[in-house]
DNA sequence: TATATTGTTGCAACTAAGATGCAAAAGTAA
DNA sequence: TTACTTTTGCATCTTAGTTGCAACAATATA
C-alpha cells in the first residue's frame, strides 16, 4: 500500500483528523525501522513546529498509534504500535527493546520471549521492561 | 561504622576530597534505601548549589562510587554502587531495577538471576537490563 | 458546495534540566 | 604555613518541555 495511503488510514482507525504536520511525522515512523526521538523526527521535517510535535506525539501515543520504546537512555523515543494497540490498551507488553552501541539506534524486538524473572524477596511483580544493547544488523 | 566515617572513607578510596557538599551528597545515598534524582537530593540538601550537584553526581559516577539505574522513566536515578567498583569497572552488570508504581521509588535487586535472553536474529547482544515494575516492599 | 462546529496549529511566553567558563575558596601535601 | 591543585558557586548559556490563546484547517451536515 502506497506510504500516503497507510498513514491515512492509521489516522482515521484512531480517529485523529488528517493534517500535513501528522501525515509526515507518521511517514517518518512508517519509513525507519528504528525509534525516533523528538530531535530526530525535528531534524527531517523542517517545516513543522516543534510545539505541534510534541503535542502530536504525545496524541499519537494516547491514541495507540505509537508506544514510548524504553532504551536506557535519557532521550525518549519512540515507535510504531502494533495495529492491535489502541486508545485503551497498547498490546505489545511482551517485546523488548534493543539499543545499539555503535549506531545508537533503537529497535522493537518482536518474537523473543520475554522470560519469567523469579520476584524478589517481598516485591509483587506486575510488569517487565527489557533492554538488550549490543550491536544491530546494520553494524554487526 | 559511623555515617560520616564511611562516606570519608568511600571517598578516600575512589580518590575525592572530602568536601561539604560530597560527604552530605554521600549521606543521602548511604541513609536511603531506593535511587536517587538530581531533584530527590536537591530537595533534600538546601544549601548546596544545584550546579555543585550536577558535578558531584558526575564524578562519583565516573569514579565507580554511584551508577544510573535504569528504571524507564525520563529522570536519571542513581544508587549506590558496589564496593567492588572501581573507576575503571563497575563491577553490577548483574543485578536489576525495580521500580513501584505505587511510591514510584526505584530499588536495585541484588541476588535475582538475570537470566539470558535468546539473541534476536542478526544481533549481536552485548548487555541485558531489566526493569521491573509493581510493588514495593513497603506498598505491597 | 457552503456553513457550522470542533479540533489543530503556530506563536509567545514560561519553567525546568543541564552545561561551561571563571574567579574565589577549600583541601592536601610538603 | 606555604604552595599546589581541586572544588565550589556564580553568571551565563543552551536545550527540553509546558501552557494559553487566537487564527486556521478538517470534518460533518444541510
Ligand atoms: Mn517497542
Ligand atoms: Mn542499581
Ligand atoms: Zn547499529
Ligand atoms: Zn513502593
Amino acid at each position: 500500500m502506497a506510504i500516503q495511503l497507510e498513514c491515512e488510514k492509521i489516522l482515521k482507525e484512531r480517529g485523529l483528523r488528517i493534517t500535513k504536520p501528522r501525515m509526515s511525522i507518521l511517514e517518518q515512523f512508517l519509513s525507519h525501522p528504528n525509534a525516533l526521538s523528538h530531535n530526530d523526527i525535528e531534524e527531517k521535517i523542517l517545516d513543522i513546529d516543534r510545539i505541534t510535535l510534541y503535542r502530536t506525539l504525545k496524541s499519537f501515543e494516547e491514541k495507540g498509534v505509537i508506544h514510548k520504546a524504553i532504551d536506557g537512555t535519557d532521550k525518549p523515543k519512540y515507535a510504531l504500535c502494533e495495529s492491535s494497540c489502541s486508545e485503551h490498551a497498547h498490546h505489545h507488553d511482551s517485546h523488548l527493546h534493543f539499543r545499539c552501541d555503535d549506531c545508537n539506534h533503537t529497535f522493537c524486538i518482536e518474537g523473543v520471549a520475554i522470560p519469567a524473572i523469579p520476584a524478589p524477596e517481598g516485591y509483587h511483580v506486575k510488569g517487565t521492561d527489557i533492554v538488550l544493547n549490543g550491536l544491530c544488523k546494520n553494524c554487526s
